[in-house]
DNA sequence: AAGAAGAGCAACCGCCGATAC
DNA sequence: TGTATCGGCGGTTGCTCTTCT
């Protein structure tokens, strides 16, 4: 069904009382928007109403070409490598959607914030409902936290022979090659941190583990309301102790783009 | 076959920081 | 320096589609 047909069958696409249009967009919608950016650019969106007659505010406009009209968005369903990225991301970041974003190109931060909230409603119920697992739950969390403490010595180690002039990461699959030499770190703190997320993911997230990390990040979520005290903890393999909510300097330094 | 429940996703809202004036 | 505007972000809503009963 096209947004139009929605917009009419639903009553939606309604006029505000602003004069703007709301609801799902049209494909002329649509066309005017990208005519627009061809021709302009990205930015000004509050002028695309008055030069291309969209009756649309600038946030909806820009709002669309973000997250839907963008030539470069990935489309499709979110692979285990970018969904391994998100997982580590998360718990490093916490709920900074476009922070996370800017690691996977071609994905926006709604689509991501999306995945999330719908993965981790699901597994939060597969969660409640093993509460009969608990102790054996306890009893592997513990080993997985054991196992962290183990990654932290050998970050250690690995930071001690990391080459600090050099970006790239030697021996690391061409995914994670590619990550790490987006991200460009500039500090060893940073650096080490890369490492350890880049590292880190397949003995803290594959199928063996999947089930430990994200029931030590439910139970986080449990406790703090929110996630962004995450990594305060080992439970994702992180051990740089700066609260997401607060470390803004640091996360715009290893992302910027 | 029909209704209910859940999943997935597009879009809106309100807040906040950056920038212009 | 204060105010207005714009753009970006995270949270939330509401709709469709799919699966289950």
């Amino acid at each position: 069904m096209s947004c139009g047909v929605m917009a009419n069958h639903l009553g939606w696409g309604i006029i505000g009382s602003e004069g703007w249009r709301k609801g799902p967009w049209t494909t002329e919608e649509d066309r005017l928007l990208i005519e627009y950016v061809k021709l302009h650019g990205e930015g000004r969106w509050n002028s695309v109403a008055m030069l291309t007659g969209l009756k649309r505010n600038g946030k909806s406009c820009r709002l669309r070409w973000v997250n839907y009209l963008r030539p470069d968005l990935k489309k499709g369903q979110i692979s285990p490598h970018e969904e391994n990225i998100i997982l580590e991301l998360h718990a490093r970041w916490g709920n900074r959607w476009s922070t996370i974003a800017r690691s996977l190109p071609g994905r926006t931060d709604n689509e991501i914030k999306n995945y999330w909230r719908t993965h981790f409603k699901k597994k939060a119920k597969v969660s409640s409902n093993n509460n009969e697992k608990s102790r054996t739950h306890l009893l592997r969390r513990q080993q997985y936290q054991q196992q962290q403490q183990q990654n932290q010595v050998d970050m250690k180690k690995i930071m001690s022979l990391l080459d600090l002039s050099d970006n790239r990461v030697p021996s690391l699959p061409p995914m994670r090659q590619d990550m790490a030499t987006n991200i460009h770190p500039n500090t060893a703190e940073e650096q080490g941190f890369l490492y350890s997320m880049l590292n880190g993911y397949t003995s803290v997230a594959d199928s063996s583990n999947d089930d430990i990390l994200w029931d030590g990040l439910w139970n986080l979520d449990d406790v703090h309301g929110n996630l962004s005290g995450v990594c305060t903890t080992s439970k994702a393999g992180l051990h740089i102790s700066a609260t997401p909510s607060t470390d803004h300097s640091l996360s715009s330094k290893i992302f910027s783009s």
